[in-house]
DNA sequence: ATTATTACGCTTTTT
DNA sequence: GCGTAATAAT
């Protein structure tokens, strides 16, 4: 945000400090420049100290950016300010527990306590292993539930049920639940009551069924009812009943639940004892048992109570968070900040209603929260002023007016959307210095080259332009542009493509960390470890190179090679799963981000339950079948075409944004209205399906009320608009929606022409130039003048470091033997009519059969480098540079004779990596040396420039 | 114009 | 198993 002064609605809300504010901050309308500005104001107050502010955001970066903004505006340092409550709401009650929660867990009669060693399970994978072990020995602690465990085939889902549950505030205790919980978990009838009745309302003015009875007409397709359900045209009438009768509202509500209910409650509450037993909390618990706490001591209140709270994006609150909030608010000098419209999290437990309806909710919740003998909500609750800030630095008006449309856009044919119910929307005023703003949509069946063309087409023409430093119109760099996209296999299939055209796109975003490599062989390992798997020795074979034949023959035979199987049998004896994945990743050379965060996961899982390898193969299993996702550090290379996901680039703005993957398919998720239990304010828990009568019914029935009742909830679109919006309001002068072979709805009813999307790409050819930028001086290595790994082949003597060494050879093929080896490799790269004369080739020979991509082979393969306009010469040549979409591996073939010279060509792969690495920013380059005489392939580590650079220091 | 039935494609998002 | 588009039936 580059506005220096405040616009009149960012002053009111910077200058009114005290009070009850809820703020309508839309996109781009600077509301991080304004609450800090706010801050600074309220802590610029005599009597004020940071420490009476509370400022919650949601994720920790924000609050990071947060406190260095609000230094700079303030007459408080970083220092003073390093410990002041600026923070999400889960730093806050981990702080608040460990300081003041040893006996949270008592207030709901666990006799338990939380204490320093209390750890937070960030990871919800690992999460899910503990909650597994769990639920196995819940289960036969419970023969009672057989039924229900029956019917709950995936017990995740009841992990997912008692996070759902205190995210809204429903907790259980030893006995029963706390506070008003029963009810919760009952729901009411009255709001069931309004829900059925909105939606089996008769449409155009009594002629058209309700949407109630509509959704029903397959009621009972595919699906077996218990004897006592209701016939399709007992519950809907007959064709030409326009709604459902009054009667069936209270037949749904009303059925036996408490075998459920029981069900739920021991589940949630032993899961809780479990936790704390096992010394840990999630994310869910943390707040919970925060909340409890606060609730349960007014002295606490007190004591830990602020002047001031401020909420930023409070869109992305949970019930649980907002409850929080206002238990933490000692006088009524409470803001919200927010934009509903902006409401993407709902899979997280956001709930938009918490800023759509404020008012209510406030004066509510603070109702609920008061009890006669405890005031815990101390101030009025029905003096709200609202703000709206409505002027927008980042956007274009033609953006600004466009992405209204997002918001009433149907999203199916059947869809239609009611602006009675909408919302308030403000529109957003535009502050950009010019508007000449292309707003277009494109289809194509080959969406990702289509995108790409249209990328090539936007980046140097003089049609887009783009603000310059100054505010005029410049031409447009990759840079300048965004893709975003609903999933990430999109994204990333996306950056596959880019990669065969050499096209410069990164993909900012977790990745999936059990689709790696590194995952993938550790998998391998121990399946082979395991039990000899065929499909384990299958995938390290395949690595090491062999063809598919030989695998075939080796697995047929069970004659695995010699030095895997004794690798197979070192990994047998180590003890534990975490030294096992150490020495796996070490066999391989692989160091990098991605084992190393297998490695920490494996071990954290590890650490504190009993982990067998079963255990861990069915971990990264489930993570490959998941595509669990993990944060693991890409490094952004220069000027290039960002692809994230749309939930990914809330908060981010780009000049020029393509929002591609317009297609068919509903999004986002809604695992949670599938699963088998669920839970809902208006109809409490409730289950899917029901067990039939033992003997009688032997199998899993579906429970009919559930099919009726979830077709009364609120289920629009309504959130798949708002993600709509949110990619509109990212970009600052342009768009583009893409589509595929079948554009969804919005593509096409958007009021933006779809036109036929090119797919001509330009290859982008890597430049000479970009080989110069290595900023180091090389000079020869150590060792002779003319040395090169041929020459080590040819004499088997290696001089450097001045003591000679001798090769040791089997004395396959006389002196000459490495040449002779790589002379056929270059042959057969270079296309020449060459057959194997002895296994070393035939070896190299399949190793290289095994690649697609392009090949560059001994002379090819070198890279002169430049420095200072200056040609560097590097003695020594790679053999083999293999360059696919995403890779380039650097490859040089040895025999076995010379491992002991691995040092040096360490240093000399090293050089090549970085060369590499310069050249094709991207891809991942990898180094190995491929030993002929077993057909291994070794992964080695490359050295960091600094290394290699004081090596090469040291010689010259 | 409205309602009923069938065929088909997809298993998504992340603090 | 679910929702949607396409198609058939009234």
């Amino acid at each position: 945000m580059s506005e220096l002064s405040p616009n009149d609605a960012q002053q009111r809300l910077i200058d009114g400090t005290e009070g009850i504010y809820h703020v309508d901050a839309g996109a781009g309308t600077g509301k991080t420049f304004t609450i800090t500005r706010r801050y600074a104001n309220i802590v610029d107050q005599p009597a004020v100290e940071p420490e009476d502010v509370l400022l919650v955001t949601f994720t920790n970066s924000a609050a990071t950016e947060m406190r260095e903004r609000i230094v700079e505006n303030c007459s408080y340092g970083m220092r003073e300010l390093a410990d002041a409550p600026i923070q999400t709401f889960h730093a806050y009650c981990y702080d608040l527990l460990a300081e003041h929660g040893y006996r949270a867990p008592t207030h709901l009669g666990i006799d338990d306590r939380i204490t320093g060693s209390t750890r937070i399970v960030e990871d919800e994978f690992v999460e899910r292993e503990y909650f597994r072990e769990f639920y196995g020995q819940f289960r036969d602690r419970h023969p009672e539930y057989t039924d229900l465990f029956r019917v709950l085939s995936n017990p995740l889902e009841g992990l997912e049920l008692v996070n759902e549950l205190a995210s809204k505030g429903v907790f259980p205790t030893a006995e029963g639940w706390y506070r008003d919980g029963a009810d919760a978990l009952h729901g009411s009838f009255g709001a069931f009551k309004s829900q059925f009745d909105a939606v089996n309302e008769p449409r155009n003015g009594g002629s058209k069924q309700s949407k109630l009875r509509e959704a029903l007409s397959g009621f009972g397709r595919s699906k077996t009812y218990r004897p006592d359900a209701p016939s399709k045209t007992e519950l809907r009438g007959g064709r030409g009943t326009k709604q459902l009768d009054d009667s069936v509202a209270r037949d749904v509500f009303e059925s036996d639940r408490s075998e459920l209910e029981a069900f739920v409650h021991d589940l949630y509450v032993e899961y809780l004892e479990f936790a704390l037993a096992r010394n840990y909390l999630n994310f869910g618990f943390l707040q919970l048992l925060a909340f409890v706490q606060l609730c349960e001591s007014p002295q606490l209140r007190e004591r830990v109570g602020f002047e001031y709270v401020m909420v930023d994006e409070f869109q992305d609150a949970s019930e649980i968070q907002f409850k929080l909030a206002l238990l933490l608010a000692e006088t009524d000098n409470l803001s919200v900040v927010g934009d509903w419209k902006q409401s993407i999290y709902s899979f997280q437990y956001a709930d938009v209603e918490n800023i759509t309806e404020f008012e209510t909710r406030l004066e509510r919740f603070a109702a609920e929260l008061n009890d006669p003998d405890d005031t815990r909500v101390g101030f009025q609750t029905d003096n709200v002023e609202r703000i709206s800030l409505t002027e927008n630095y980042r956007s274009t008006q033609s953006i600004l007016d466009f992405s209204e449309h997002a918001l009433e856009t149907p999203a199916t044919s059947s869809d239609s959307v009611d602006v009675e119910d909408l919302g308030e929307v403000d529109s957003l005023q535009s502050n950009a210095p010019f508007d000449e703003t292309t707003i277009e949509a494109l289809a194509h069946e080959d969406e990702y080259e289509a995108v790409l063309a249209k990328v090539q087409d936007i980046v140097g023409n003089a049609d887009y332009p783009v603000e310059d430093e100054d505010g005029e119109p410049r031409a447009p760099t990759f840079e300048d542009i965004a893709v975003l996209t609903r999933t990430r296999d999109f994204g990333r299939e996306l950056l596959d493509v880019a990669g065969e055209y050499d096209v410069p796109v990164a993909y900012d975003g977790d990745v999936e960390l059990f689709r790696s490599d590194p995952a993938k062989l550790l998998l391998a390992w121990l399946r082979i470890v395991d039990s000899d798997a065929d499909r384990g020795w299958a995938v390290v074979l395949e690595r090491a190179s062999y063809t598919i034949d030989e695998i075939d023959a080796i697995l047929e035979d069970e004659r695995y090679p010699e030095n895997m199987a004794a690798f197979r049998d070192s990994l047998r004896e180590l003890a534990s799963v975490g030294s096992l994945t150490r020495r796996v990743f070490e066999r391989y050379g692989m160091t990098g981000e991605y084992a190393d965060v297998i490695l920490h996961l494996v071990q954290s899982v590890h650490d504190s339950t009993t982990f067998t390898r079963g255990d861990l193969i069915r971990f990264i299993q489930d993570g490959i079948e998941n595509g669990s996702t993990h944060g693991v550090h890409t490094s952004a290379s220069e000027d290039s075409v960002t692809v994230q996901t749309i939930h990914s680039a809330k908060g981010l703005e780009y000049p020029i944004v393509i929002l591609a993957n317009m297609n068919e398919g509903r999004f986002p998720p809604r695992t949670r209205s599938s699963g088998v239990l669920r839970y809902e304010e208006s109809v409490g828990v409730r289950q899917r399906k029901v067990y039939g009568e033992e003997g009688l019914y032997p199998h899993i029935y579906d429970n009919w009320r559930y099919d009726v009742y979830r077709r009364c909830l609120p289920d629009g679109y309504d959130e798949e608009r708002r993600l709509l919006y949110v990619a509109i309001t990212r970009a600052e002068h342009h768009l583009v929606f893409a589509g595929g072979e079948k554009p969804n709805t919005f593509l096409q009813e958007l009021p933006v022409e779809v036109q036929d999307g090119s797919t001509e790409i330009e290859r982008v050819v890597a430049t000479e130039t970009e080989q110069s930028q290595l900023p180091f001086t090389i000079a020869s290595p150590d060792g002779p003048a003319s040395y090169s790994p041929h020459s080590l082949m040819d004499d088997g003597v290696f001089e450097g470091g001045g003591e000679s060494v001798e090769i040791e050879r089997d004395g396959e093929g006389g002196m000459d033997f490495g040449t002779q080896v790589h002379d056929f490799a270059e042959a057969y790269v270079l296309g020449a009519d060459v057959t194997p004369s002895n296994e070393h080739e035939e070896r190299i020979q399949e190793l290289i059969a095994g690649l697609t991509g392009e090949l560059f082979a001994e002379e090819d393969a070198v890279l002169p480098l430049e420095v200072d306009g200056e040609r560097v010469a590097i003695t020594g040549v790679v053999d083999l540079v293999h360059l696919t979409a995403d890779r380039v591996e650097i490859i040089d073939y040895k025999t076995d004779g010379s491992r002991r010279a691995q040092a040096e060509y360490r240093k000399q792969l090293s050089v090549y990596y970085h060369v590499l690495a310069s050249v094709y920013p991207g891809r991942e380059v990898t180094t190995s040396l491929f030993y002929s005489a077993d057909g291994e392939r070794v992964a080695v580590e490359p050295l960091s420039r600094d290394e290699v650079r004081a090596l090469v220091q040291a010689v010259s």
